[in-house]
DNA sequence: CAATAAACTTGACAGCGTCAAGTTACTGGG
DNA sequence: CCCAGTAACTTGACGCTGTCAAGTTTATTG
């Protein structure tokens, strides 16, 4: 099978991705470009048109990794939460916030309009993946349209996070988790 | 006095603006680019290093530029809304959503981390106009830190709004503005 | 073992931001 | 009224970018 390595590389894709997530990390994704993470991976600079034919499958493939480590993010801080489902709510928010800080960069991306093909299905994949887990923590708070509830939630978190990161003057606040938890009390939220 | 026009163009700067605004909503932030703007004014490549020093320095005019109207958007449809606190509130939150559906590509660059220079006092004058907008909509409903109820709204509307404009699969819902009515009802509010 | 296909390289092209130097047009002092 | 002086703008160049075309190397497959 093709599970071994390709011709000459090694999975040059896995690294070109890889390498455009470190440098989207380091640099912000007005930084990343073909020429540096085919330098980055070791090859030529025409080296990735065989694994992305155009920078914006090259970025879409960096934002489907970031949907990964985004779910792995709410994941593990619902894991860490009490095992109720305020908590589990919280513990996913506080994941989501936790990661947009950690790359900002990368959630930019993510969420931005013109950054990736929003069509591709690995992308789509990767991104109804975090919304399950949105979906998830809603379903204990769901009224007559579970939508509405997950919508509630996604929309307060994924604000505070933009926002937090945005440099919009938030920024300096001193506990922005604390501050979180004192905004997410405002959200009506009932067990039913 | 210096009212008249400048040497050559006839203010130069402001229809580099313009120009860039109408740029950035036709074909998106990325397609942005100096020397675009300046074909667009007529005027040779390098003519924009007068009055911007780099492209950075244009993008933020561009966003204060996005900011002004984002302000407007918010008036307008407050000045249309019934003259309740409750009614304020939601005609600032559909101003904002209205303007972010309308400027997608401005929206994402005025609270992108790495679109603008977050200390130019241009754009810290025109981003605290709109920060003023929501903070006086949420002043009846303020408890014993008015920033919470700020920051709660503030959450709300713009993740609701940016979820909306990010093609995560809420574009195609029939009424946004219908489901936003539903989704604020989820926040906590009463005038004090 | 030879043919084929895939992976990668080299080279080229136009467009980009930016810097340096030169040119034009307005302004203010004599 | 004219003549510096200065601000606005042009021209040209540099290196970097994405992308295409053609050639070269390597692995797989019949």
């Amino acid at each position: 099978m093709a599970e071994g390595k390709p011709h000459h590389h090694g999975n040059l894709r896995a690294a070109l991705v890889e390498a455009g997530v470190a440098l989207v990390h380091r640099d912000g994704p007005d930084a990343l470009s073909i020429r540096k993470v085919a330098a980055a991976a070791g090859v030529s600079h025409a080296a990735p048109a065989h694994h992305f034919p155009s920078l914006l499958h090259l970025r879409t493939a960096i934002v489907a990794e970031g949907y990964r480590r985004f779910t792995a993010s709410m994941e593990t801080a619902i894991a860490e939460a009490p095992n109720t489902p305020r908590d589990a709510a919280l513990g996913a928010c506080l994941g989501y916030l936790r990661f947009a800080r950690a790359n900002s960069g990368l959630f930019d991306m993510m969420f931005g309009t013109t950054d990736c093909i929003h069509d591709d299905p690995d992308l789509r994949e990767t991104a109804d993946a975090s919304y399950a887990v949105l979906a998830r923590i809603s379903a204990p708070f769901a009224g007559a349209d579970p939508v509405d509830t997950e919508l509630a939630i996604w929309s307060m978190i994924h604000g505070f996070a933009s926002l937090a990161i945005s440099g919009n003057g938030m920024h300096d606040a001193p506990d922005l988790e604390e501050l979180f938890l004192r905004i997410f009390e405002a959200l009506d939220l009932s067990a039913r």
